[in-house]
DNA sequence: ATTGCTCATGCAATTGCTTGCAACAACAAT
DNA sequence: ATTGTTGTTGCAAGCAATTGCATGAGCAAT
């Protein structure tokens, strides 16, 4: 969810919050790993609880489609990671941008990824 | 660099550039991916030439600490996802946020990755 | 009860970035 | 020369997010 659908939510019980509140809350949920944070490109963040069934997000830049990306193609990467560097790559939910096969092959003989 | 560093450099010859010019500009060098867009942490994005040694990074979310990260890792990542979704991902300069090899050691018994 | 400390909160200011709009330059067509 | 079109720019407003500061609640020690 967004943060203005969170604090739409949470001012049905809690009418005074601010929203510095909610972004701060927002920020140790964050720091437990008990959410996750993503920028999909939307201009606002969207923040997720981090259930047992991880996924990530394929967007493309050209039609703004949004696939779900199995979480082994990150955790295998993170698996990588770890063995080479030691170093814990926190792959919660990740958005990947790019381009989908349907603009690829639309554009196929331009050498950019203009859409005029 | 951050865009506070392009302006001032844009500005010793042409002093009255706005910043929105620039910003515009970044943002067409960027869909020509001729340069690398990433948020770092700092509050500020960094944009950077594409040169062909194309490189990421690992941040470590406790010390800050940051390593280069080989682009063998994201490129064989993107074709994994070209192969078995046709999707053109931008691996261009990614920022893998995480924890480093020391501060993971140096937490060894907590369950958080807090630093009190 | 009083004092002192810590922490969560609201508020306002600030930052980084985007966008709508009007002005204007460059260029083409007539 | 005049007109029309297109694209770039500066400016100001707007938006998402962060931060500094002051207030106040909660609690412990005395």
């Amino acid at each position: 969810m967004t943060v203005a659908e969170i604090l739409d939510r949470v001012r049905e019980s809690y009418p005074y919050i601010d929203a510095s509140t909610v972004y701060r809350t927002l920020g140790v949920l964050k720091k437990l790993r008990l959410i996750s944070e993503t920028d999909m490109g939307s201009g606002e963040t969207i923040y997720e609880w981090l259930r047992q069934d991880r996924h990530h997000h394929l967007i493309c830049r050209d039609c703004g489609n949004l696939t779900k990306l199995d979480h082994a193609y990150m955790a295998s990467l993170g698996a990588e990671i770890l063995d080479d560097y030691g170093f814990e790559a926190d792959v919660d939910h990740i958005a990947v941008f790019g381009r989908c096969a349907d603009c690829a092959s639309l554009s196929m003989g331009t050498t950019d990824g203009s859409t005029n």
